[in-house]
RNA sequence: GCGCUCUUAGCUCAGCCGGAUAGAGCAACAGCCUUCUAAGCUGUGGGUCGGGCGUUCGAAUCGCCCAGAGCGCGCCA
């Protein structure tokens, strides 16, 4: 199994740092900031001078005379104040490519020591039309979930459906003002709902009465009344349903479906514990857990609402529970609204003040919103969001637009162009989601999502679309792989940014970040278009350098699906054009 | 009031456990299709990195102060 350029080259530095009895911890290398100068830098001399007082110039000298003895290194300087430059032989750079060009993974190594993952995305709500807000838990938590996967580790993803809080008891109270009775249920559907809803909403904001009567219900429907449930498991199965369809055109993945109401017997043996293990306390008729003061503030977590009922709080520390004690979850990955931070540092410390936390990481990834350009939660111009669905339709719509209509083009019917339509649709919707940072927000431009040029999902679906078609020519010529040699800049340029694959599938997965992925598919596919301007291949000077590019394309392409796929995005074998 | 996060090109954002000339996309302008898909490529212009002080040989990056913005702070989720 072979590593990644620069574990590759880190490894090299580490055995001189150690012959030289330098602190190896600095003896890494990063793609050089000078490319003009070299290929790869080492600043580990600059690091190193401040501790042993000594001049970085001539540690870095020491280190760079002995690089220059290795084969595979073409050229070693020290520059400036003692940046060690480092670029490679071609026929290193071509070997390497060619080991990865035949492993499926490029020589990504998957973990040693696989861990159990629960992740927790996704949290659509009962009655709710899934919108804008709701996309980035899905998209992002759908990316780290494949990432995590990839590097090896058993993943388990629940969606957690928001089926137990007073949002119920809304609509139940709502529909029984309305009809009377609850007899009439379950002849609605989600639209119908989803309008209960909303009145609910709004009636409940005006009126306290009508509140005080939603959160008795909630109660009532949550410690057993039978005709509450009836309802509710109505409701909720509806909900489900229409939820699932959307998800599913999103490609996102849940093993689980459970919600909220799944953790209620938990939540029970939850409060058992607080009071045996004497934590809780009885305040203004809620029963609640106090949180050592910080300098933060930590207002208590409410395991008891003062009229029976359970609120989010507990149902999340009774679900650790579960995932820990059912799942056997070694890590928890909660991919929710970045405003959710306090709640959970609530949550993770109760959690362990219970002890039921004891064998597992609990990592919250706040994601930011998405913004309005007004700086604020995006809104549409009614004031409402926007529903998921139409933006998806709308960014269809656009793609459709720049098509070619069934049948104009030979094997594209109605239901492929259709196909492809969605394929690049949500591969333009997904990227320019997922290539922000995840913890920054991101103003919301309609327009974004029907971008197709530039640093977007199509710019690679096309990439990969056009190598495709390179394939499909040479394969009708009977043209074949060889070996990689380099044997110009562009190609060059393009091996290197191969062989970082392993280095950034490692960063994405530490700092749980699918952005570093969505830069480096770019910038292949940037490096890739360089190269398909630059080298032709079926009509190569040689048969050896058609031969080599053929293989570096095809090895592109493979890599670019397999990033795409990490990113949750499908990409189409051919681009169509009107 | 307390706490958290943020302020980088006209716009949207990278870069931030200190390092060489601060990057990208969009927008603007100028070029490139008898040659593997122009959803592409090449080039040009555009920045006192919110302001100030400090630490350092070296600060967009670390610390403090100020200004501005967003978010969160017990019975919604």
């Amino acid at each position: 199994m072979s590593l990644s350029i620069e574990q590759k080259l880190n490894q090299k530095l580490e055995k001189i740092f150690q012959e030289l009895e330098l602190d190896a911890k600095f003896a890494f290398v990063k793609p050089s900031d000078r490319p003009d100068l070299s290929d790869f830098q080492c600043n580990g001399a600059l690091a190193l001078a401040k501790t042993l007082h000594k001049n970085p110039r001539e540690i870095a000298g020491n280190i760079a005379e002995q690089l220059k003895a290795d084969a595979d290194i073409a050229a070693v300087s020290v520059d400036g104040p003692g940046f060690i430059n480092i670029s490679l032989q071609n026929g290193f750079i071509g070997a390497l490519a060619d080991s990865i060009a035949q492993d499926e993974r490029f020589g990504c190594e998957k973990s040693a020591s696989p861990s159990k993952v629960v992740m927790d995305f996704g949290g659509p709500n009962v009655a709710k039309a899934l919108h804008v807000g709701h996309l980035r838990s899905a998209v992002v938590g759908e990316s780290i979930r494949r990432i995590e996967q990839f590097v090896g580790n058993e993943v388990v993803s629940d969606v957690h459906f928001g089926d137990w809080g007073t949002p119920m008891g809304m609509i139940i109270a709502e529909i029984i003002r309305q009809d009377g009775n609850l007899d009439k249920v379950e002849t609605y559907d989600v639209a119908a709902i989803s309008a209960f809803y909303k009145q609910a909403n709004i009636r409940c904001k005006e009126d306290e009465i009508a509140k005080e009567i939603a959160r008795q219900i909630t109660a009532d429907l949550q410690n057993g009344n039978p005709e509450y449930r009836k309802a509710w498991k109505y409701l909720r199965d509806v909900s489900v349903a229409d939820v699932k369809k959307i998800y599913a055109e999103l490609d996102a993945h849940f093993d689980l479906w459970l919600g909220e109401s799944d953790a209620h017997a938990a939540c029970g043996e939850v409060i058992k514990l607080a009071q045996e293990k004497r934590l809780s306390e009885v305040d203004e008729g809620a029963t609640i857990v106090r949180l050592p003061e910080t300098n933060k503030p930590m207002p208590p977590v409410i395991l008891v609402k003062s009229d029976g009922g359970v609120g989010y709080q507990v149902t999340d520390i009774a679900t650790i529970k579960m995932r820990v004690e059912d799942l056997h979850a070694d890590e928890i990955i909660y991919v929710v609204d970045k405003r959710q931070t306090l709640h959970f540092e609530q949550v993770f410390q109760v959690a362990q003040m219970l002890g039921i936390a004891d064998n597992v990481k609990l990592t919250h990834i706040g994601f930011g919103t998405v913004n309005g350009t007004d700086g604020k939660p995006f809104k549409t111009r009614d004031g409402g969001v926007m529903n998921l669905e139409d933006l998806i339709e709308l960014s269809k719509e656009k793609v459709r637009q720049s098509m070619p209509k069934p049948g104009e083009v030979e094997g594209y019917g109605a239901d492929e162009i259709e196909k492809l339509v969605s394929q690049i649709a949500l591969g333009a919707i997904k990227f320019q989601d997922l290539k922000n940072n995840i913890g920054s927000g991101y103003v919301f431009e309609l327009e974004d999502f029907a971008k197709f040029d530039g640093k977007t999902g199509p710019y690679i679906q096309y990439a990969i679309a056009r190598i495709n078609s390179i394939l499909r020519k040479a394969k009708a010529q009977n043209l074949e792989e060889g070996d990689i040699v380099i044997e110009n800049d562009d190609e060059r340029s393009l091996a290197l940014k191969l062989l970082q694959f392993g280095n950034i599938i490692f960063r994405a997965h530490e700092e749980k970040e699918p952005s570093v992925i969505t830069d480096y598919a770019y910038t292949l596919a940037q490096n890739f278009s360089n190269f398909y301007n630059t080298c032709p291949i079926m009509t190569a000077q040689t048969a050896e350098i058609a031969a080599s590019r053929l293989k570096l394309a095809r090895l592109v392409r493979d890599m670019l699906k397999q990033l795409l796929y990490l990113l949750g995005i499908e990409a189409p074998e051919a681009m169509l054009k009107a």
